[in-house]
RNA sequence: GCUUCCAUAGCUCAGCCGGUUAGAGCAUCUGACUGUUAAUCAGAGGGUCCUAGGUUCAAGUCCUAGUGGGAGCGCCA
């Protein structure tokens, strides 16, 4: 094949006088002269431009919306004012047509919930390659965040034998027959004959297995797919997610709020520098989505305004007590405002309270740490008042917990106190336990939700629209 | 799972108090134009008004149920 030059460089400039093969696929044809051409390596199109007058007129009408050409051509400075560069084109090839009466995109725009249905062709446009390239930067930037700071990536499993880790409800994973299941004498359903000789599920979280990693290696991460069967109805859940879980050795809470506080900032500053004309983009559609918006509702921020505060400022901490605090004497609790009032020490915080927090009272990411225990999971290390635990989550403006993590509960005999009053089988989780009886030390750990700071950094704000193809309570397409 | 809003052309939407043959912009097709920038101009085609019942002389419009979608809540990352 011909060899390629991508449309990203050749706008790059540096071209200009030289013989090129470009390849991409037709966003516009203006006429019946001008082909936008785009080819994914940039949002920017490039300009092709066609003499219409000595072309088979044929070929010129195959070049339809989302065709995909080939072209040879001189590159030139451009004659029109859209663009610094051209190409004029000295052969054409058709690669593959584009029925303009059956192709869905049209050059306008589109609401996403149209988009979402066409999921597989979605790609193709803006919106989509700027989200998707920003998602790419964005687990490049993690990978290398802690490589750099010498953390081992590890892969925990994606089918899990424990269904003890607490955060769901699970997937089952099984190869029995649904219309004969095997049965014990019992009548229970015999999982002895199932694939793994056990009841098997996909996994809701790898920090179990990471914490096993962590009292190896000191420092690992796993970055992988998550599942939850929760019939969870939001723009901010989904059945199938990617987290981000961290676990340290000789770490305590506060080296996990610093080590957390500081991935988010290098993540997003790592966009901010490499992602320009994407969030360029995405800064004028959300600013163009405010104003439909009524007054009282606007921001006043700029996507990139609001990720650059974020970078520069310290993100608030306090703890649950602080917080309640806070909440009790505010103006909507007071008033009557809150759905749910917050009346004494102990509450679980509903949205509407961490909106609060984080949107009203500070204004700027807020870090809550030391929850009452009866709100948080078995493995989070107890406070030396035995109320609450060693819990911090990290909730962010207009996604809410972006982070939730903790010190992790290293005293053996403490950790099987809390299994029990939470009527955790010990058998299930010796290997887990294990880490305690064998040289345990203090550590900590955090689980991020990837496509929660994919939302966050893109602007967009529904989570079906940062992960290519959307899992959720109904619909598994594509 | 709960609350609430919505469903009319390929897309985005209008359609008044229930009353003639359901409209617009964009897209598509035909023609014109030929340095355009979501090109422009002229014309044409395009409808199971989500589905099923019901009320009524008459339903896109009112009522009931279902389906699908959005937003909010819960579960959480």
């Amino acid at each position: 094949m011909a060899k390629r030059t991508k449309i990203k460089d050749i706008l790059k400039g540096g071209f200009e006088g030289q013989e090129v093969t470009v390849k991409g696929w037709v966003k516009t044809f203006r006429n019946n002269q001008f082909i936008a051409l785009n080819d994914g390596s940039s949002m920017s199109n490039l300009q092709i431009v066609v003499d219409f007058e000595n072309e088979d007129p044929s070929k010129l009408k195959r070049i339809t919306t989302s065709a995909a050409i080939s072209i040879e051509g001189t590159v030139i400075a451009s004659q029109g004012k859209g663009q610094a560069f051209e190409v004029t084109a000295k052969t054409i090839e058709i690669l593959g047509d584009s029925d303009p009466e059956k192709y869905p995109l049209q050059p306008k725009k589109h609401s996403l919930e149209f988009l979402r249905e066409i999921a597989h062709l979605r790609f193709r446009t803006n919106t989509f390659n700027a989200v998707f390239k920003i998602r790419h930067h964005l687990a490049i930037a993690i990978h290398q965040f802690f490589h750099e700071k010498g953390f081992v990536y590890m892969h925990s499993p994606i089918i899990t034998g424990s269904d003890a880790e607490g955060a769901g409800e699970m997937f089952k994973v099984t190869t029995l027959p649904f219309d004969k299941t095997p049965r014990t004498e019992g009548g229970e359903v015999d999982f002895k004959k199932d694939f793994f000789g056990k009841a098997t599920n996909l996994t809701v979280s790898g920090q179990l297995e990471a914490e096993l990693a962590a009292l190896a290696f000191s420092e690992v991460y796993t970055f992988g797919p998550t599942f939850r069967a929760e019939n969870s109805n939001t723009s901010r859940h989904l059945a199938e997610f990617w987290m981000i879980e961290p676990e340290v050795a000789f770490a305590d809470i506060h080296d996990n709020m610093d080590l957390a506080e500081a991935l988010l900032k290098y993540t997003i500053s790592h966009v901010v520098e490499n992602c320009p004309e994407e969030l360029a983009f995405l800064e004028q559609r959300l600013s163009d989505e405010e104003k439909q918006k009524p007054q009282h509702e606007r921001s006043d921020m700029t996507l990139r305004d609001k990720l650059n505060f974020c970078v520069n400022n310290e993100f608030q901490r306090l703890t649950y007590t602080e917080a309640i605090e806070i909440l009790k004497n505010s103006n909507p609790n007071k008033k009557g405002k809150f759905q749910y009032p917050i009346n004494e020490w102990g509450a679980d915080l509903q949205s509407e309270h961490e909106r609060y927090l984080v949107e009203k009272h500070f204004n700027k990411p807020v870090i809550l740490t030391n929850y009452p225990k009866e709100i948080k999971a078995f493995y989070m290390r107890m406070d030396d008042d035995n109320k609450t635990v060693a819990a911090m989550d990290i909730l962010f403006p207009g996604i809410g917990e972006i982070v939730g993590g903790s010190q992790r509960e290293e005293r053996l005999d403490k950790l099987m106190a809390r299994m029990d009053e939470m009527h955790i089988p010990h058998h299930e989780l010796e290997w887990f336990l294990d880490t305690r009886r064998f040289g345990t030390c203090p550590h900590a750990g955090f689980g991020l939700g990837f496509e929660r700071l994919v939302l966050f950094v893109t602007g967009m704000t529904n989570i079906r629209d940062v992960i290519p193809f959307p899992r959720y309570p109904g619909s598994a397409e594509f």
